[in-house]
DNA sequence: TTCTAAATTGAATATGATTATCACTGTTAA
DNA sequence: TTAACAGTGATAATCATATTCAATTTAGAA
């Protein structure tokens, strides 16, 4: 954690920002929450409780700053707000999303699937490509599981 | 064209929606625009051209309409407005698309070029692939030449 | 056709996320 | 020390989208 901190540390610098306690703050709360898909919102309360005299307006300062610098990815499940993702160390390209449509939860996958297809759209379309977006909508292990439950115990008046 | 209108007058008719004069023109609207990634602002505007007396908010509920119907699909490329862009007719999946983070054009990718990937997701994951959004940045074919050029032309000044 | 209930509309307003403004504070470097 | 200046928090402004509501239109029933 201290080691990953020191690293965006130095990005900040190399650009002439500086790792204040705010951002420092900001930063720690979203290494304590990687595997959550955080708001801005979320964010703000989060670093409140250790910062209580944080300003919104700094959190959404400090996201879009680091969302620059590709510490974090900004993204956008549809639902109206967007979402901060920290970006795995030494990690080329955004990573890839299940999200389910019954129960909303979101998981990650952190290999890169679109080697193959990144070369296919290089080589056929002549884009060259720097980054990409992939997010799957369907059913989670855990919804289809519940749905064969669901199904088989139909018939049986449960209520 | 006529054909399409009609496919879509019976999709709104099977959940007992009506195609309204206005939903009509704002059909109409995206049909001649296919190319196009509207916003609903964008498609606000083209539609008053041909029926002035239409209502923004009317436009919003005919975009939701159809996006919940699978007529269109709604699209966030990251700048705050979301995009409709038709589904193709008998499309299961949502198409592709290439943003140029260059000069911002987005060229759409037909082909569905995830089935492999999306089989690993089923086996590997266990997740049920209902559909997915894939979009890739970098630099358009447009965009790559000007930078040849531009790099090629370095050093004789040209203003 | 006439009637009726439900669907749809436009205008206006409300909402909610994000951004901009501004006065103030802390830091840096001469 | 002091003169920039980056950074901050509170607040107000903006902007896309959703909601409300009274008026209108529509699809069938009578």
């Amino acid at each position: 954690m201290e080691h990953r901190i020191e690293r965006i540390k130095k990005q900040l610098h190399s650009q002439s920002y500086k790792l204040t306690p705010q951002r420092e703050a900001t930063v720690r709360v979203l290494l304590e929450n990687e595997e959550d898909h955080l708001s801005a919102e979320d964010v703000y309360l989060l670093v409140k409780e250790k910062a209580p005299e944080i300003g919104l307006a700094t959190v959404y300062r400090t996201l879009e700053l680091l969302s620059e610098l590709k510490v974090v990815d900004k993204i956008n499940f549809g639902d109206g707000v967007s979402r901060y993702d920290l970006r795995k160390e030494g990690a080329e390209h955004f990573h890839h999303h299940l999200v389910c449509i019954e129960c909303g939860s979101v998981e990650e996958i952190e290999e890169d699937l679109l080697g193959d297809v990144e070369k296919l759209v290089e080589g056929q379309w002549g884009f060259q490509v720097k980054d990409h977006r992939l997010t799957f909508h369907g059913i989670c292990r855990v919804c289809q599981k519940q749905a064969v439950a669901a199904s088989a115990s139909e018939g049986n008046e449960e209520n």
